[in-house]
DNA sequence: CGGGTCTTTGAGTTAAGTCAATTTTCGTGG
DNA sequence: CCACGAAAATTGACTTAACTCAAAGACCCG
């Protein structure tokens, strides 16, 4: 995550854009790195019957970092969920401003293992566990990342980063955090379908794993977070 | 990919390994970045029924190097296929090096960029694609990868890197490429069964998108590589 | 030549996908 | 506060790509 004063060094523009809207589309030539200021990105690759969401990316969180390599070109297609403020940052200035601050390209390089390690898990989780356990996996992730956000206040309401679903995790007494995404979200995030998500977490409510009330769904922390101090976009 | 210098001035020291022996498993505490002086090594993750293959490794190519993380641990453990010959360099080290060298770490960064793409590619293939393309999208990752080795200078029987997959990556006249993976292989790094690969690879023969020839795979290079000009480890 | 590794095939099973329809939730304007 | 339409959640019946299991062949190395 860029401060401040690196945001202003690279001439990094503010950017808003409505809900539903399309950033950029994979297979674009990456010219741009970009940091959330508030709202929420999905970044996804469609298919044919479904869509595939690689992450989401939160407030405070940056995505479209390969366009640091040679020849760069967008991994995933990039659409707002909500109203939207990013900075927007050029492919030259990003690659100077690393150049010219090694402590920021280290903190870079950290955002990459996590990013990596993400991508890793998920992709090993996919071939190895039921659909039962990546669901477990994929919500014991995020709520871990949010409970995160919430502690170091990066997700406040009184901030200008808001965050559409920190504001719907909330926490019930006994313990239990409320998971913000749909049926499709989880299912698209796993390449499932919503109906075989909707039933697993049936099955995973009667097993006791996570609770099933007025719709939504509540999930306790208990396994240790993936590997990573930030997290993916 | 470190230069002899940079090896010797992290104090990297060769280790010799037979085939298959375990380097080290997923889960372990990340101690060490690995560069492949020969050999072949894959980096896999068990589960109950299977094992999923996250990369083949050659040689000059690096593996680990995740370490560099906070709190590093393994991502996925690592076996040598054959005898396997492979600098060991210590996390310190590394990112001593790596401070005192900016050009590389910007070299490992992009090496980061490039395992991210391959990844992220790989997982929206297995969400979104039969297996028929994925296996197409594999073989033909690989290809462009070995060709690009070869043409380099990479894997000449003369040098000290040889590479038992590119020793068996002969071309025949009519341009095909003979694919130096076994059916089990290819299994391991798309999540499927051998069997399946079997049949499909049997379709995609008699739909002339690939070539079988006494049980040997021949694959004719058409569709641009994937993203990036390092390679996955 | 013998054992171990790969490759192949066939038959039967299954987790997950597909399709279609219904109910609930929820934001918005009246 | 309520009606209305869009979005999300549910359910049931049916299909299917891929997995399992078992058993042969083929190939290669020492």
């Amino acid at each position: 995550m860029l401060s401040a004063e690196h945001l202003a060094a690279a001439h990094a523009r503010l950017r808003r854009y409505p809900a539903k809207h399309t950033i950029y589309w994979e297979g674009e030539p990456g010219s741009f790195f970009y940091q959330l200021q508030a709202g929420a990105v999905r970044l996804y690759s469609c298919g044919q019957r479904q869509d595939f969401i690689h992450s989401l990316v939160f407030p405070g969180e940056t995505f479209g970092e390969t366009v640091i390599g040679t020849n760069p070109v967008a991994l995933s297609s990039a659409e707002t969920l909500t109203d939207t403020v990013v900075w927007v940052v050029q492919r030259a200035e990003l690659l100077e401003l690393l150049r010219q601050h090694p402590a920021l390209h280290a903190k870079f390089t950290r955002r990459m293992v996590d990013l990596l390690s993400f991508h890793t898990h998920m992709r090993s989780n996919t071939t190895l566990l039921p659909a039962a356990e990546q669901i477990l996996q994929l919500v014991n992730y995020y709520a871990h990342k949010m409970l995160a956000r919430r502690n170091e206040g990066s997700c406040q309401p009184d901030t200008a980063q808001q965050c559409s679903f920190c504001e719907r995790l909330s926490e019930s007494a006994d313990g239990y955090l409320c998971v913000p995404f749909t049926r499709q979200q989880i299912a698209d995030m796993l390449g499932l379908r919503v109906e075989t998500v909707m039933r697993t977490v049936k099955e995973l409510d009667a097993a006791g794993r996570l609770r099933l009330h007025e719709h939504k769904l509540y999930y306790r922390l208990s396994q240790p977070a993936l590997a990573g101090s930030d997290s993916p976009a």
